[in-house]
DNA sequence: AACGCCTGTGCA
DNA sequence: GCACAGGCGTTA
C-alpha cells in the first residue's frame, strides 16, 4: 500500500504530494495525520490518498513512521476544500490544512485533556516528610503542609503558590506524587442556563422559514433590520437540520458575541453545541473541535474559523451579520468566509443562510441577480425603529459649543439618566486623543517604527501606537522646538468618558474598546455589568455596535459619524451606512421607545438622509448605480499587491519588478484593465517595515488576469520581502 | 523549513 | 592547501 502525503512544511518547494509506503499492519486512512521521514528529519504530514502503486519506483519510497490519531483529522470534504482554496487564493496546501485542525493538535502539543494533580505519597505521612526535609527548605515544607490540608491540588496551582522549583524537588524526591486527571474544558460553562423560551413565530418569521424550506438547498440572503427576529429563524433551521440527522454551523462576527449566542444555544440544544473561536484557551479549542470531529456535538458556533468546523453531513451554514469585515481573514491565506461557506454548501448540498440588516452591496447585488435568493424579514418585532436625529456640529461650533457633545445630545443624556434608562455613546476611536501636536512649531508625535500619529492614553499617561502597540512617555515639551504648548487634539473613548464624568458626576460610565477588553472574557463582564444596570452610560468603539441586546437602552449617540466616511476606498460610504445603522439598532429594543442622535460635520452628505430613513434599499440603489458607472466591485475586481520589507529598497524593487510584469500582462488583456498604478501604501511603514503597493482595477470576468497576477506575484518572491495579492480588499491602510 | 553539499573566498 | 561561511538544491 502506498500513501500520498502532504507534509506540514510551509514552503512552496515541498507543497505537493510525496508518496510513502504503508508498513505491513499499519492502519493508514485518508485524512489521517502521520509522522514521516523527510529530508533527514521527521515531519508531520497528512494522508490525502491511499493507492496500490506509486509513479515512483517503490524502492525509492520510505515508510510512514506512525499514524498520529485514530480518527482521521481531515475529512474528504476538507481535502477538496484544500484544493479549492489553493485555486482561489493561491495558498499552500499545507497552509489550508493548518486551518482545518486546531493548532494544538499539530506537533503533539496537546493530547487528551489531562491535568497533573499532586498529592502526598500515601506511604509516608506529612509529618515524616517535614522531618526529613532540609531545615532550610521552607517553601517545600509549606507546600507539604498545604497538601496535607487540601489532599489534592493541581501542580500548576502549587507552582503558583510555592514556586515551581520547590514543587519539582518534592516530586523528584518522591514525597509527593502526581497523577494525570482528565478535565472537561467547556467554555462558558458558567453561563447561567435559562429555561428555553418557546417563542411563537411571527408571520414574517414563518414566511421566511417556509420560503427557505421550499427553496432548499439554496443560498439565501436574509434581509431584516436588527430586532426583526433573525436569530429565531436560525434556530428553527438548525432544529430542522438536527431532526434530519444532519449537523449545522452558525457563524457570528465577533467572539464578543459568542457568550450571548451560546446562552441561547445551550438552552435550546444543550450539549450538542460546540464553540470554536480564537478567544478560547488552547485546550478548550482542542476539546470543542474534538467533540465536533467525533460527532459528540453536532452544532458548531463561532467566529470566522468556525467555517472549517470538522462536521460531516452538514445541513445548513448560517452567517449572521454577513456584512461584517471580520469574515475576511487578514492574514494568509486571505480567505473570505462566504466563499468557504458556499463551497461547503455545494459539497453538502445544503443551504447557506446569510443574515443582515445592511447586506454587503455585492451580496445584495447577487441576491438581485440570482446567485442568492432574497428573503425579506421586514420590520422589528416590536414594530418601530428608533427615530434618528442628525445634528450639524458646525452650527454647534458657531453657537459657541466647542465640546464633543451637542446641546441636544447633552439634554437627551440628562433626560435618559433622569428617567433611569441607559445610554450608549459611540465613537470609533480608542484612547484619549489621537493627535499630539505642538501649537508653536507644528510638530506631531509619530511612532518611530510606523508612519502614523501616536494616540495619548490617559489611563497609563502614555502615548501609544495603534499599529505596533509601541508605548512612549507622554511629552510635556515639544521635542522639536522646546515649547510647552503641546496640545492633545481630537477625541477618543477615554476622553469621552472623562468629559461625561465632568458633565454628569453621578452617572456611572463604562468604556468598552480594545483597551478594556484585553483580558479573557472581559467582553462578557462589561456586557453583563451593563445588562444588570450597574452602568448608566456605555462608551465604546464599533464593538458596541454589534448584536448586543440591551433592553434598557433608550438613547444612542454617534459622536463623530464622519470618521469612516472619508477614507479613500470604495467601501467607505457603505461601511458608514451599515455602522451607523447597526449602532442605531441598539436603541429601544424592548418595550421602551428608543432615540438616536447622530452628530456630523457634513449633514448634507446623501448617506445621512438614507440612514435617517432606514432606507437600505434606497442606499443600495444609489450605491450600485454609482459602482456600475464608475466600474467598482461587483462590476470589476480590485487587485491590491503588497510588498512589505524592512529594507525599503527591497520592497520597492519587488513592487517595481511585479509592476513591470503586470504592465506586460496588461498588453495582452488591455480591455480588461480599468486602472493600474504603483505607489507607497497609505500607511507607508508599520513595525519598521516599508510597504509598497500596486492597485489595479480589472474587469476580468473569467479570472484570467487575476490568475496571471497571482503567478507574477508568486514568481517575484524574494527573501526578506513579504508579498501578496488581495482581491477586493476590505481595508486599505 | 532544514539539512547536507558544494563553491568561493580568505589566509597561511 | 586548507578552513569556513554562505548559497543552493533536495526532501518520496
Amino acid at each position: 500500500m502506498i500513501a500520498s502525503v502532504i507534509v506540514d512544511v510551509l514552503s512552496s518547494n515541498v507543497d505537493r504530494v510525496f508518496d510513502y509506503k504503508v508498513p505491513q499492519g499499519m492502519d493508514a486512512k485518508r485524512g489521517q495525520r502521520v509522522l514521516v521521514p523527510f529530508a533527514h528529519r521527521k515531519v508531520e504530514g497528512y494522508i490525502i490518498d491511499i493507492k496500490e502503486r506509486s509513479a515512483l519506483g517503490e524502492e525509492k519510497l520510505k515508510e510512514i513512521i506512525r499514524v498520529l490519531d485514530d480518527i482521521p483529522a481531515i475529512t474528504g470534504e476538507m481535502l477538496q476544500l484544500m484544493y479549492f482554496m489553493q485555486g482561489k487564493y493561491h495558498c499552500l496546501l499545507a497552509e489550508a490544512l493548518r486551518l482545518f485542525i486546531p493548532a494544538e493538535l499539530r506537533g503533539g502539543r496537546v493530547g487528551q485533556k489531562s491535568l497533573p494533580v499532586a498529592y502526598i505519597n500515601p506511604d509516608i505521612s506529612a509529618e515524616e516528610i517535614l522531618e526529613k526535609l532540609d531545615k532550610r527548605a521552607i517553601k517545600q515544607a509549606e507546600a507539604v503542609s498545604f497538601l496535607a490540608q487540601n489532599v489534592r491540588c493541581p501542580v500548576a496551582d502549587l507552582n503558583k503558590l510555592f514556586g515551581s522549583a520547590p514543587v519539582k524537588r518534592l516530586i523528584q524526591s518522591g514525597f509527593i506524587l502526581t497523577e494525570k486527571v482528565k478535565v472537561e474544558r467547556t467554555p462558558y460553562r458558567e453561563i447561567s442556563e435559562e429555561k428555553p423560551q418557546p417563542l411563537s413565530l411571527t408571520e414574517r418569521q414563518r414566511a421566511a422559514l417556509d420560503f427557505i424550506e421550499k427553496n432548499s438547498p439554496g443560498k439565501f440572503l436574509l434581509f431584516g433590520v436588527t430586532g426583526s427576529g433573525k436569530t429565531e429563524v436560525y434556530l428553527r433551521c438548525i432544529e430542522s437540520c438536527l431532526r434530519q440527522g444532519k449537523t449545522a454551523i452558525l457563524m457570528v462576527p465577533e467572539i464578543a458575541l459568542t457568550p450571548q449566542i451560546m446562552r441561547i444555544f445551550r438552552s435550546r440544544f444543550g450539549e450538542s453545541v460546540a464553540l470554536l473561536h480564537s478567544g478560547l484557551s488552547a485546550g478548550e479549542r482542542f476539546d470543542e473541535w474534538n467533540k465536533l470531529r467525533r460527532g459528540e456535538a453536532r452544532i458548531a458556533v463561532g467566529a470566522r474559523s468556525a467555517v472549517f468546523a470538522p462536521l460531516e453531513n452538514v445541513g445548513a451554514i448560517i452567517i449572521d451579520e454577513q456584512h461584517e469585515q471580520s469574515y475576511i481573514s487578514e492574514s494568509s491565506p486571505r480567505y473570505d468566509t462566504k466563499d468557504i461557506a458556499e463551497f461547503r454548501c455545494c459539497y453538502n448540498k445544503c443551504s447557506l443562510i446569510m443574515g443582515s440588516a445592511t447586506p454587503l452591496i455585492e451580496s445584495n447585488y447577487y441576491a438581485k441577480t440570482g446567485r442568492y435568493k432574497l428573503v425579506e424579514m421586514g420590520e422589528r418585532i416590536n414594530g418601530r425603529m428608533p427615530a434618528i436625529t442628525l445634528v450639524d456640529m458646525r452650527r454647534e461650533v458657531l453657537a459657541g459649543n466647542d465640546t464633543i457633545f451637542s446641546t441636544v445630545l447633552k439634554d437627551k443624556i440628562e433626560q435618559t439618566l433622569r428617567e433611569g434608562n441607559q445610554a450608549m455613546l459611540f465613537i470609533n476611536r480608542r484612547g484619549y486623543s489621537p493627535i499630539i501636536i505642538c501649537s508653536s512649531c507644528g510638530y506631531i508625535a509619530k511612532c518611530s517604527s510606523c508612519d502614523v500619529t501616536l494616540t495619548y492614553h490617559k489611563a497609563e499617561d502614555m502615548l501609544k501606537c495603534h499599529y505596533c502597540n509601541a508605548r512612549y512617555y507622554a511629552i510635556e515639551k515639544c521635542p522639536s522646538c522646546g515649547s510647552d504648548k503641546v496640545r492633545k487634539s481630537g477625541t477618543g473613548t477615554q476622553k469621552v468618558c472623562d468629559l461625561l464624568k465632568e458633565l454628569f458626576p453621578s452617572a456611572r460610565v463604562l468604556r468598552m474598546d480594545n483597551d478594556t477588553t484585553q483580558s479573557r472574557e472581559a467582553h462578557l463582564k462589561i456586557v453583563e455589568m451593563f445588562n444588570r444596570g450597574e452602568v448608566d452610560i456605555l462608551v465604546g468603539t464599533q464593538m458596541i455596535a454589534k448584536g448586543h441586546d440591551f433592553p434598557n437602552v433608550t438613547l444612542v449617540g454617534v459622536l463623530d459619524a464622519d470618521l469612516s466616511l472619508y477614507f479613500a476606498d470604495y467601501k467607505a460610504i457603505e461601511r458608514t451606512f451599515s455602522l451607523i445603522t447597526q449602532v442605531a439598532g441598539r436603541a429601544g429594543r424592548a418595550d421602551k421607545e428608543g432615540e438616536v442622535i447622530v452628530q456630523t460635520h457634513t449633514p448634507h452628505h446623501y448617506v445621512y438622509r438614507l440612514i435617517v430613513d432606514y432606507d437600505y434599499k434606497g442606499f443600495y440603489k444609489r450605491e450600485i448605480s454609482l459602482r456600475e458607472t464608475a466600474k467598482y466591485p461587483p462590476f470589476c475586481r480590485i487587485l491590491r499587491i503588497m510588498a512589505i520589507s524592512e529594507s525599503e529598497e527591497d520592497a520597492k524593487a519587488v513592487i517595481k519588478n511585479i509592476y513591470d510584469k503586470v504592465k506586460e500582462l496588461k498588453k495582452l488583456f488591455e480591455s480588461d484593465f480599468i486602472y493600474l498604478s504603483a505607489m507607497k501604501s497609505p500607511v507607508s511603514r508599520i513595525k519598521n517595515k516599508y510597504r509598497y503597493q500596486i492597485l489595479a482595477r480589472v474587469k476580468d470576468d473569467e479570472g484570467k488576469v487575476t490568475d496571471g497576477i497571482y503567478d507574477i506575484v508568486d514568481g517575484c518572491r524574494k527573501k526578506n520581502v513579504t508579498s501578496y495579492l488581495e482581491v477586493n480588499p476590505s481595508s486599505m491602510y
